[in-house]
DNA sequence: TTACTATATTGCAATTTTATCATATAGTAA
DNA sequence: TTACTATATGATAAAATTGCAATATAGTAA
């Protein structure tokens, strides 16, 4: 297995994993949006946000264009709602394995 | 927006953000493996690929099955498929704004 | 029991990531 | 020019993650 290619996958997936990071991706699926309309939708502060959309952009999620003082970002890649989607299927999962685990312990007491 | 619920998200991408994890979901996609093949086709340090199962399992990624001394590990959710195209597609324009880059340089020159 | 094999766990130093605060830049308007 | 606004960048300390080496566990076989 060539370690090398998996590496550069990471680097993309790790611009994901990160809540503030995770928020703006999904705050930009219904729509292009400013800088400060993303600080004000997920209340991170302003330095985190620009640092956050810089990451994203730099691996190939995002786009921006600027129109005057503002920069307007935008989703580049449109698999992120089948990314999505793939991992509330896996919390949903989890949670029903944990009801089941508690329902089987109150079945045993 | 719920912050709690993008950690939670973050969470289970995080388990993916690694290489050796990667490449283990990915020998993973044709068909349950023990340990010791993991190992094998991975070129890890089993004590690396141990831990890493660890984090895929308790993120309800893969689950396992113990027959005598051998573990064996699959994968539990099938949309890691789309996953993984999501982030080629990702890779493969990644390259491709790279190239025109390149090309444009050349052309000025 | 002992020896062996497959897998898991622990300890740890090095590296990476994080969030905050302060500051810088670029565009607009007067 | 000065003042203002939107966004980006830098420094830094705390926290999280990494991979390796050593050790532990559990199952098998003699």
């Amino acid at each position: 297995m060539n370690k090398e290619f998996y590496k550069l996958k990471t680097e993309i997936i790790k611009a994901l994993a990160n809540p503030t990071r995770l928020m703006i991706i999904d705050c930009l699926r219904n729509g292009e949006k400013t800088v400060s309309e993303i600080v004000e939708i997920t209340g991170e502060e302003q330095s985190n946000v620009s640092k956050s959309l810089g990451i994203l952009k730099s691996n190939g999620l995002i786009k921006d264009r600027k129109i005057g003082l503002n920069v307007f970002y935008s989703l580049k890649c449109g698999c992120l709602d089948d990314f999505f989607n793939c991992f509330d299927n896996v919390i949903s999962e989890n949670l029903k394995y944990q009801q089941e685990l508690l329902d089987s312990y109150k079945g045993v007491k």
